[in-house]
DNA sequence: GGGTCTTATTGAACACCGTTCAATATATCT
DNA sequence: AGATATATTGAACGGTGTTCAATAAGACCC
């Protein structure tokens, strides 16, 4: 047994959320068992469920810290005034290294549905938010005279759409290989669409 | 026990495909279940193994037949060849509903992965490609002196954007509610998108 | 009709899974 | 040293996909 009170609490979460992390880097989404991470930190099963409500709540957390470490990317780029639309072509080619970097880790945000249909929790959903804040703002110097509306639905339709190949690209559904392939094709969305968007 | 030759193979395997369809619309992926599938029939567990090779053998060909349903749907939009820019809008629509009419046999197609990691037989693939061969073709008219290759990356660029954009709204990670709003990022999309492409 | 053969179908068995919670082992306090 | 509190355990439960020897039903022949 475990001497009692080897690790605090938060020591023993982020044990497990670091173990977690290592086996879905390795073996993916279906990789990840219960039974495995405690044995990886030398607990028992049972022990998970001191520090998380159960396996989605441990899988949520783990997104949350892969969604963070993205935000953490993005944010290394500096946004240029003067070149709107070189920022939001860097933001797409990080989004898209990003991924591929690790493409279990990234895949398992997408290919997680919580058990039971419960809806995300509001943290969770402000970190998404957070990345279509970027891209508005980003989109700002290109703005002339749009509605605050028009620009929120620009940046969705933008960062949904550099969302889909990268899916595409991870699922290997686009018939290309290659990072290099899945760059012309985002830089291709973002460049036509900028021109579309400001050309009136 | 089920009377021997009760059914054929064909009519056996129709009839799994049909039953675990079913499960699929209304309980969603993480509800389909070999056992279940096997009950609704009438047969044991064991028979589906007679004419499927495994379950994701079974769910391939369950997303083999979405992905029919899919181009049929695409097929009965008359190609316009005076609008090609509202062809492809029509197009990017019908996608949206049809993921919308029926979210979770949709999302199957996207949240499956096959558990040993193989690639996905040839035949499937094509069934994909068939999608972006009609955006393509759709592209066309539109084409003013443009590589093949301008076009193919323009295709897949277009299709998996409003992909993009369809997978974001089924997981609800866009922040808005109702088909509606998510038809208005797919029209903001495409127009402008189209809007850079034959700008110059 | 009775016996034999063939084979479609079965379902118990195996190794996993997430989750629970009474039992246990350890640290702390008196 | 003994009592108390609590961190940790791990067997148990009901599920999962998959296999394959055993079984039962139809077909065929005499």
């Amino acid at each position: 047994m475990a001497r009692r009170s080897d690790h605090s609490r938060e020591e023993l979460r982020e044990m497990v959320l670091t173990a977690a992390e290592k086996i879905v880097v390795e073996q993916g989404y279906e990789g990840l068992s219960a039974r495995k991470v405690a044995t990886a930190i030398g607990y028992t099963v049972g022990t998970l469920y001191l520090v998380f409500e159960n396996l989605d709540d441990l899988i949520l957390n783990i997104n949350a810290r892969t969604l963070d470490r993205l935000h953490a990317r993005l944010s290394e780029i500096q946004a240029s005034t003067d070149d709107a639309s070189n920022y939001l072509m860097q933001l797409g080619q990080a989004y898209i290294l990003f991924a591929d970097d690790d493409p279990h880790r990234w895949a398992m945000v997408f290919e997680h549905r919580s058990s039971d249909g419960q809806a995300v929790p509001e943290w969770y959903r402000e970190k998404i938010m957070r990345m279509f804040a970027m891209v508005e703002d980003g989109l700002e110097p290109l703005v002339k005279g749009r509605s605050r509306r028009e620009v929120t639905q620009a940046a969705r339709a933008l960062w949904g759409g550099v969302h889909g190949i990268c899916i595409l690209a991870l699922t290997d559904n686009l018939g290309i290989a290659g990072v290099d392939s899945v760059q012309g094709l985002t830089q291709s969305l973002i460049s036509n669409y900028l021109k579309g968007f400001t050309s009136d």
